[in-house]
DNA sequence: CATTTTTATGGAAACGTTTACATACAAAAA
DNA sequence: TTTTTGTATGTAAACGTTTCCATAAAAATG
């Protein structure tokens, strides 16, 4: 019962039970044209071996792995458990596994990255959009089916999904113009982000449009709560105060949101403030965050469903990229609205 | 240029480059004995094919995958992104791929799971507070290395670190006692998880010890914000109103916050209020968060490297459980604090 | 009963690597 | 010059499956 060190193989198995490896293949795949006695001794026999199939031997007669590999720029907060969760879902429903890269700076380390993939993966899922797609492209083994979400891809013919970024800040700023907001600052991504880049085109065009008096005032940065709080006292320190703050996601919003609670100034009465993406924590604040809801699993869940059918069909999926639309959620930060408990509570009940 | 329908392998490099496989091999995984020209060339027309190496060959005559199964119970918040975090950071530096599940509620589920990544990974790292290690150990291939983070490891023999929950539920007890809070209300986390359950002890071996007139006062939670939210309005109700609301985790103690500010309570004023985990967003809150320390990161981190130890060594490495030390973050919700602007800006410098 | 069809099983090749062993040849030592 | 050592390369076996093909036995058909 203790001797056995080395795990048991399919031939270890079929000789135990008496038959041919071809026999004990074919009784553990559920293939029809095995005796129903066969079969039965073979499972118990496999059992009591603790017998385990190689999944590299298995790949590699079927050349299919069933693991899609995931690259993701990192894996700070709540926007990527969130996407991975959309994307875990939609993997088990097609009994994929997922191999997950958690983050990847420059160039180099996607090469890097997707070099180390690449002979393990029947499919790679790239979220990068701080890379152009070309940068990409040249480290891509041709015949590997890929999908990129919130990557440019210019000149590229990959196919792809991407959040609609532009219309989602263009639509906020709307909002708030209709509000009677006309000084409005907005705290913007890293720069060279993809997403930053279209939410702030969103903002700039929205503005010369709708408000045409009104100069832009950007402010820089980082996608997370430590620089939105620190933008927030810059802003306290503007004169003149602007009347609403558009940051260019949520976790910089909130961020901004404590500090500016912190100095006494309160939101909405004394300034208006917005975000972008709707992460679960929005709704839970005070007061509760208008922003822009970006279905953030549903991207990650829509971007593998893309990328498993190229890979079931063994062909390379339409370039054809697919923009999800973004959706106004508002709420009770942004001035004037419904008593912000009952705006939660709604929100709580999907 | 374009007829490649099927991706190279390295007997096509082989031949393209008139040399054997064996030689292409020792040139392109860096083995001496090659000579200089010869490696040259290989590389050269390795690149021109497009050769990937099949890690399913490679892995079956290496019986290495150089890949860890991660199962996690779920994929909800900031903790496990940190988790996750942790857990890559450290793959990394091991030249290890992860594998990962995002969710098994129950005992056939996870069953399911360690069953569809055993024939893939080296070793298996695992969360599951809900379920104990015997029914996982059940499923486990034997001669697998394992690692348990945070799961009941009672009757079984398998390596495991776990947070020293009960310690730092027990501290936070005796720090809201010393700051003169007599009736302590606890948000407990979902019943069957083990995590849970050693706060809750925590806590109630505290208040017998330190507070004994003191009733235990303990209410239901699901350790997200919408739990933390929905206990708030129990609290609301509750007369006479307890001095203080301990959260079994952060993200109760959050939703907790947003609910008591819109009733126009005000922490820690009215009522303090402190949480467990320090997720990256306590120090953002306002007021900020006191809270127990869980370094969520390198519990990942750790639990990877003793993985990879064993990994390494082919041997089940021992099972001694190890205890991450938790420690006690005091901000400005449990009342009595220094300017909590002060406190928060102390935290975001490290 | 003779033939055909169906069902259950076995034999063996194939998947794409790595690596132990063999070999040829050049350089160094005798 | 002959022998020894070392370097660069080739040959072939092995890893653990799946699956095509062959075959034997059993069942159905004539």
């Amino acid at each position: 019962m203790s001797g056995d060190r080395l795990a048991a193989t399919i031939r270890d198995v079929a000789r135990a039970a008496n038959v041919s490896v071809a026999t004990v293949s074919r009784a553990l795949n559920e293939h029809s044209n095995v005796s129903p006695q066969t079969r039965a001794r073979i499972q118990t026999v496999a059992r009591e071996l603790g017998f385990v199939p190689s999944g590299a031997a298995r790949s590699l007669i079927t050349r299919r792995t069933q693991t899609i590999g995931v690259l993701l720029p990192d894996l700070h907060g709540e926007f990527f458990s969130e996407l991975i969760r959309g994307i875990d879902t939609a993997a088990r429903s097609h009994g994929l596994h997922l191999l997950l890269s958690g983050s990847h700076g420059d160039r180099a380390e996607a090469a890097a990255a997707i070099k180390a993939m690449s002979g393990r993966v029947d499919g790679l899922l790239i979220m990068s959009p701080h890379l152009d797609a070309s940068a990409l492209a040249d480290n891509l083994p041709r015949a590997l089916p890929v999908v990129l979400m919130n990557t440019r891809a210019d000149g590229v013919e990959v196919p792809s999904l991407t959040v609609d970024n532009y219309g989602g800040a263009y639509a906020m700023v709307r909002h708030l113009a209709g509000r009677g907001h006309r000084a409005i600052a907005f705290i913007s991504g890293p720069e060279p982000n993809f997403e930053a880049q279209e939410r702030l085109r969103g903002y700039r065009e929205a503005l010369a449009q709708l408000l045409p008096g009104s100069d832009p005032l950007v402010l820089p940065g980082e996608f997370n709560e430590e620089s939105g709080w620190r933008v927030g006292n810059r802003i306290i320190a503007t004169q003149p105060r602007p009347d609403a703050i558009f940051a260019a996601n949520d976790a910089m919003a909130i961020g901004c949101l404590f500090c500016l609670g912190e100095a006494g100034i309160e939101v909405p009465r004394d300034i208006a403030l917005v975000g972008f993406d709707d992460i679960p924590l929005a709704r839970f604040v005070n007061p509760p965050l208008t922003t822009v809801r970006v279905r953030i699993a549903e991207l990650g869940s829509l971007a593998l469903e893309r990328l498993a059918l190229s890979v079931e069909n063994r062909n390379l999926a339409s370039a054809k990229p697919q923009t999800l639309r973004s959706e106004l959620v508002v709420r009770g930060s942004c001035g004037r609205a419904q008593s912000p408990a009952v705006a939660v509570v709604s929100q709580k009940l999907r």
